[in-house]
DNA sequence: TATGAATGAGCCTTCATTCAT
DNA sequence: TATGAATGAAGGCTCATTCAT
């Protein structure tokens, strides 16, 4: 089915981001969405198949917006761990300013809705990060383990950090935000 | 009359996970953890108020035995290197071995359904792991951090790694676990 | 889209009150209520917020219908005794012969489902019955007592009257009205 | 079956309509009306069969009190009017003091819980009422129509005064007390 | 007999989805 | 295509009644 409306759908989208965020992912009704995306229940069947579709959708183009602003501004021909660096603090700034983008990944993935192709696809949108990591091990900066090692090892501290954040448990500056950095970096380099 | 049967609340605390883990927090209804548990639905109200209070107890009581896990063995007199290890250690087989568990207290915590008393309760049961963390810094072994901060770079990882064994996607051998603690020592320590 | 449906209320409200008849306020459940009325249960919360709702609204609405009809035909112009007469006829038959509404607003009224503001709003219905006793005062036809005390020397008869039709145990007639009719002026009449 | 405790009955009656006062007839529920009585749940099926008979018990218990009460002090061998009056008064002080009595016996004549059985024994209860009635015919001093009719005119109007003072729009003295019976009088004398 | 835990049908309400307009 | 009323299968919870102790 081809949309006419794409500015409907984006509605649609960002509507669901916000109910998520306010009630949890079984809260957010169907209803509850259309009237927050300004359009009729039935409208987001035109749309989409159901919610199963609407949710699995939304995952895959948050995790490729997420995935495509990780790289932004990567200096790619700058030593690597300036370009490291790039790419974590955005990783973080993503977690940590779209909150709700981050968390919906986080509930989502792990969720009963997510199918098997929808998660394998999301990994596949890991791409450039896997090659970032390699290009690391290449150059012998970065542990030679596993790209899923260290992708937890990357990764996990984000979330918990941004999670403390969200929760007002911690105030990101500058100082802090190169500690986290150096534990990373520690963490994976070679 | 039938006294109150442990066995009962045990049986219940059990399908209740299980549920949650086949089908999620929304999708585990009550009549499905009676069901699970050999008991009729409203048993459940005869030991738990509600839902709410029956996954909130069970996420105390989970915390609180995991964080009696934790601590489980621990060469107090030793190095501490080595009584780290030993924590460590725990905390990721907890979170590998007892999958169950481990999804639970992570989707709880992120749920709307668990309540600010809740949390502060879950994060108070903590205090073990923070005095260790502590005697860390005083022995200069452990970086001069907010204990928060440790936290997230020690508890993500592991998280990760946990969901990648139970996606099938990694599985655990003696080395792989001693490159994920280097992992994690290379990054806390001072 | 469908629009809502006058009809609709109109079998609900219909339905509403025949369930009550046979079942009881407590017994006319939702569900029983939408079979009765041809819809679905969860059309009942198109129209009502709750079942609260529903029974407040349907005795609003009787109540000024059933003091719509006490005062219809009212020969306004007549001497006191023939007006006073054709209200209390009316009191007499809308009890009698609309049992089904007299005992809803009877049973609604001392049930714990009735809310302070409903029961303000149906004494305030009862305002064109007031202004009746008034004038009756003013023309020193009428004993000068409080229109409360009157309200319940004229309704109380009446409504152990329609009782006791509605249990086999009296058939009206002319004679009878009379004498009903009689005893219940010579209780008011100054 | 014999109970073997009368004053465990007692409690039970009286928790009963406490309940009933409080909550309504369907928000008594056994186990409410078990706590307020001071036992336990399955110690009332002891005594009664199930609710229904509880309530149908309760009922004739009560109407026969309440009957005992109407007649007593009568001053048998006084004028008509002044026996009726020391009855009319009894009638009144009940309905009003012993609200919770009142208006059980009214709630539960009119609920769906009340069996043809108990219906009769009500009204064979209300004997000593119509002999005074009949006494009144025989002297002429009342009007010569149906009983249930002459009850309805006076049974009506104390119904809805005592409601008055429960709703707290009446207050009750002897000026007041001598106007409703006034109007009584006028309505069912000869 | 007394207790209160256990039972499960049934209650009110919600909500994904359908469908008449 | 867009609308939102209609549907009916659950969901959480209650409660009369039963039953093990």
């Amino acid at each position: 089915m081809r949309p006419k409306d794409d500015a409907k759908v984006e509605a649609i989208y960002e509507a669901t981001l916000r109910q998520i965020d306010e009630v949890g992912i079984a809260g957010a009704t169907m209803a509850r969405i259309a009237r927050d995306a300004g359009v009729a229940t039935g409208t987001l069947y035109t749309y989409f198949e159901n919610k199963h579709e609407l949710l699995s959708k939304l995952y895959v183009r948050i995790k490729s917006g997420a995935v495509a602003e990780f790289v932004r501004d990567m200096p790619a021909d700058q030593p690597y761990r300036i370009v490291f660096r790039r790419v974590w603090l955005n990783m973080l700034q993503f977690n940590v300013q779209r909150h709700l983008e981050g968390t919906f990944m986080a509930q989502f993935y792990r969720s009963t809705y997510i199918s098997e192709e929808v998660r394998a696809e999301g990994l596949r949108l890991f791409q450039p990060i896997n090659a970032l990591l390699d290009r690391g091990k290449r150059e012998q900066l970065v542990r030679d383990v596993d790209n899923a090692l260290l992708h937890a090892a990357i990764s996990g501290p984000i979330y918990e950090t941004a999670q403390l954040v969200h929760e007002g448990r911690l105030t990101l500056n500058d100082e802090i935000i190169e500690q986290v950095f150096q534990m990373t970096w520690d963490s994976i380099k070679a």
